[in-house]
DNA sequence: CGTATGCTTGAATCACGTCAACTGATGTGG
DNA sequence: CCACATCAGTTGACGTGATTCAAGCATACG
């Protein structure tokens, strides 16, 4: 894939026009990874930040004595992956592909000069991380304050709402390759739970998820159980 | 209080002297906050941002079906509050201040000034609201995966760590002054048994809280039971 | 004084985890 | 083609960690 295919979707779009082409230029390259890869662990030095082009990536924090791995967050296509990495150098965390995808591969150097060029992008890359951190203190709050059900459901309605901005159609239904074990490594429930609350959703008339398709009978009610809100997603830019 | 004195405690140590002069320059006042004020509501267009130079504030999460409140993020002493709401302007949660609290005030017009100035000083102020993101992180895995007593103690740990960067002495004991109340929101549990895990803490012989103060009594026993790492709260920066 | 406010404790209940068994789909090698 | 393994999902029985409700107790405060 050439570089000069890549679109401005999700988060990106964030970016004007030319700052855009002044990113994609400084790309130094675009790599397929297959599923279940570790593209980075804990502790280890970063130099490359990435963009997902395609796929679903998953931050997890491990704790050795317990063994229990906890997905704390997961980027869609069009999201910067560890593009706070470039600032950080070293995460706390580990960072596994939860489907084939494909990154667009960025030097932290090169990153560092066109940034010392234009703090406005600097500004806007800021931005985009700290919509991140918005979405993370949801996560922080559905984890804290939802039951399963609306747990999940609040999980799914964010997914859609993501992926809509990545450009993906999703009216009543949307392409999510990962299965019911990893939205109970995100929700921090056990994996049968997981499987009532998706035939309690599914037998509810809100929605149903087979494969890796999600198929949205009832979007109203659905994000009224999931007290679904979207302002920690977009939030505006003025 | 006068400007001058604004000493570099906690996160704000990531800067180099200078930056520090130039950013306290900017500092527009120095104001007292008394407990339970709202700095700032969840949708409102903020144009300041703050640095925490006493007592603590919390992020909370409303949603006005359930009203239940819940606790996201604190800060302590040294840290930056809202600096992120610079780029980001509009938040998706209510800051109240958890204690009585003094705050430097920052305009962000004159923020961006010497930002464009010192692509250097930008870049260290998003590295330090990246620190922040690390710790919102911990926040969703301890919510997701941990059981009450080993969160509560890892919260505490949390906090000691923190207060102790900010130049606190926290051997045996450390001043905390926040309530049982404020943990059970922060963890997602209700007061009740939060009373009980003390109460464990207690009689365990970890550490014990009363009125305004924490005592440890064995911290090497209290950080195990915790699973305690510092990692996310002080990622090196090279 | 009385009345909040913060903490504590007990008993009943419930949401969720754990364990175990089973299904169906997919894949693999003989 | 069949025997077998694997893996995602499902279901039931049972145990438990945490909530809820209710009451009591201490301290601070108008």
């Amino acid at each position: 894939m050439d570089k000069n295919n890549l679109n401005q979707i999700g988060l990106s779009r964030h970016l004007t026009p030319q700052q855009w082409r002044t990113l994609v230029d400084c790309c130094e390259s675009i790599v397929p990874v297959p599923n279940k890869t570790t593209l980075s662990e804990r502790g280890t030095k970063l130099s490359k930040s990435l963009f997902l082009v395609e796929g679903f990536m998953g931050r997890f924090i491990t704790y050795d004595v317990t063994d229990r791995k906890q997905l704390v967050a997961v980027e869609v296509p069009g999201d910067f992956v560890d593009f706070h990495a470039y600032p950080l150098k070293r995460l706390d965390h580990d960072v596994v592909s939860l489907s084939d995808a494909k990154v667009a591969v960025f030097d932290h150097v090169v990153l560092q000069e066109i940034f010392d060029q234009d703090v406005e992008l600097c500004r806007t890359v800021w931005f985009m991380t700290l919509i991140d951190a918005s979405i993370q203190r949801h996560w922080t709050y559905r984890n804290a304050a939802m039951r399963a059900l609306p747990a999940i459901a609040n999980l799914l309605c964010e997914f859609r709402q993501r992926l809509m901005h990545a450009g993906m159609d999703t009216d009543s239904s949307f392409e999510l390759p990962i299965q019911q074990s990893t939205l109970a490594l995100a929700c921090g429930l056990s994996v049968e739970h997981v499987s009532r609350v998706m035939r309690d959703l599914r037998e509810g008339g809100y929605c149903s998820m087979s494969n890796t398709v999600v198929q949205i009978h009832d979007l109203r009610r659905l994000e009224e159980i999931a007290q679904f809100r979207t302002d920690y997603l977009c939030p505006s830019h003025d």
